[in-house]
This record gives C-alpha cells, structure tokens and sequence, in this order.
DNA sequence: TATACTGTAATTATAAATATTACAGTTTTA
DNA sequence: TAAAACTGTAATATTTATAATTACAGTATA
C-alpha cells in the first residue's frame, strides 16, 4: 500500500481533530514527521475529490468539507490508491502460455479483492480513527 | 502487493503446467522475464514452507510437492507477502495525539483487511490459474 | 506592502527493488 | 573421473521508485 493513504487519513483525522481551526500543511506535515509539500500534493487529491477545502494566504490551510462520520477509508483509499493493491507482475511473455496471460489473469483476481478490502476499509470513518486514537 | 507473489504463483503455475519433468530457474526465469537468481530466491521460500521440492545437479531443478489443486493463492501470498499490504507509516509522533497512534490504528485495520483479503485468494488455487492461463 | 499561506514544477537525495557476478556444493553422464 | 548442468547463497552493482528540497508564482490578511 502507497504511502499517500497513510498521509491522507493522517491529515483527514487532524482536521477532524481540530474542525474549528484549519490547519496548515507545515503543521500537518510535523505531526506526520514529513515534509510539507509532500503534505501538500496529497491534500491536493482530496481536495479535487471534494473531501476538504483550502484557503490560501495568512491564516489559510486545510479543513473539511463533509463530516467525518460520512467520510469512510474505502472514500479514501479511492482517491489516493485505487489499483496499488495490484501486484508487481512482468511483461508479458508470448512465447509461454503462462507468461502470456499470467498478469491478465492476477489482475483480474486482484481486482476483485480489492472490492472486497474495500467493503473492510468501508466499515471504518475518519471519526472512527479519530476516536481509537484518543482513546489509546 | 510485492512481485515476489507474482513470480511464485507464476512458477508454481508452470510447474502445474508440466508435472511430468522438473524445471530449471533458467527456464522459469525466461518464462517470466527476470533473472534465474530471482526465481530461485522465490522458490527457496516455497520450498522451505513444503510447496515444491528441488533437486540439484544436471538434470535438476524444481517441481510441486503437492497437487496444484491443493494449493491456494492464500498459501502463496502467506509465504511470500505476509504484511505487506500494511501501509507505509512515518514514525511515530509522541507530540500529536493523531501522530502517535495513527501506524498502531491503521495497522489493526489493515491486519484485519489482510485476512478479508486472505479468504479471497484462498479462493484460487494453482490448477485454477493454470486453467485460466491455457483457456485464454 | 510585508507576512503567511497554497499550488506546483523541477531538481536532488535516499531507499528499495532488481540484476549481475561469483563461487561452493550436488548430481548426471560421457 | 572429469566435464557439464544444475541449486544455493552471498556480495555487489544497477536501476527504479520514493521522498525531500528548492524555487517561485499566486492569494489572502493585517
């Protein structure tokens, strides 16, 4: 799994921890102990998907644009990594039956698992992980 | 998801495909477009959890311990990729009550979601994939 | 108009994956 | 019994993927 899901729901908890206030990617970015532009893209994406809104200028940053209760890590995963469950396959081979279909044929299985990860990651909200974090 | 998987569950398929005489790493290698070392640092895996036997020496090389029927991609995937679906996390952040325990929550999750995932792959054995490769 | 932000591209640095080389050990076979 | 064809594995080099850094234009605030 990329890293950008981590950081997103990262980000998206931290928004929700604090829903009065927007947060900027400096802040957001010591909390997850990285760099602020990296922050920056993959806030990026949700913001595109309408997750979150940004203001820029002083006194600008990130928050939330749905509830965190409606906002799920399948909504997430979605966005930021869609098809990396895959798995690494090389090219294919014409010369081999196998070789030649053996990356079709995963990806198909690969596929269809990643629906059914994704009805799991649809059972936890950003209000979830906010919540078994400040509990523990 | 790593490629040591997909090379595995390729190896194992080509094995299935000719149970009647071993195979070479060199043979599998060019099967599958990567180095021979590659393929017998994966089988060296397989071999170790039971899944083939190896036989040095001219006239050597590799076959299936057990009916290709018998052997599901679930069994592959814990020998080869166990915990790799886990997202990558930044380390721990003991200053932010979100960074602190952002790796120990999605880490349950994803634990969770492996064994969902698992009960997939355990759908598809090794005489499966062969079936899909040759009917393709 | 200085300051504190986002947005993004370009570059550099680091880490991970993969290939390559090397060589010891094991069977077969000529 | 020696050459050939293999596995097994370590060490090194190369390539690719990730991540950090730098740079700078644009925007809102005070």
């Amino acid at each position: 799994m990329n890293s950008h899901f981590s950081l997103a729901v990262h980000s998206l908890t931290l928004l929700a921890h604090q829903p009065e206030n927007a947060a900027s990617s400096t802040f957001i970015a010591e909390s997850a102990s990285v760099h602020p532009v990296r922050i920056r893209k993959v806030l990026s994406m949700l913001k595109q998907h309408g997750l979150i809104q940004s203001k820029e200028g002083a006194g600008g940053g990130f928050v939330l644009s749905r509830p965190p209760e409606s906002v799920t890590l399948w909504d997430v995963y979605q966005v930021t990594s869609k098809g990396t469950l895959q798995p690494r396959c090389p090219d294919e081979n014409p010369d081999c039956s196998v070789g030649a279909n053996m990356k079709t044929v995963l990806g198909s299985v690969f596929s269809e698992g990643e629906y059914v990860f994704g009805e799991h990651l649809d059972q936890f909200t950003i209000a979830d992980m906010l919540k078994k974090c400040i509990t523990n």
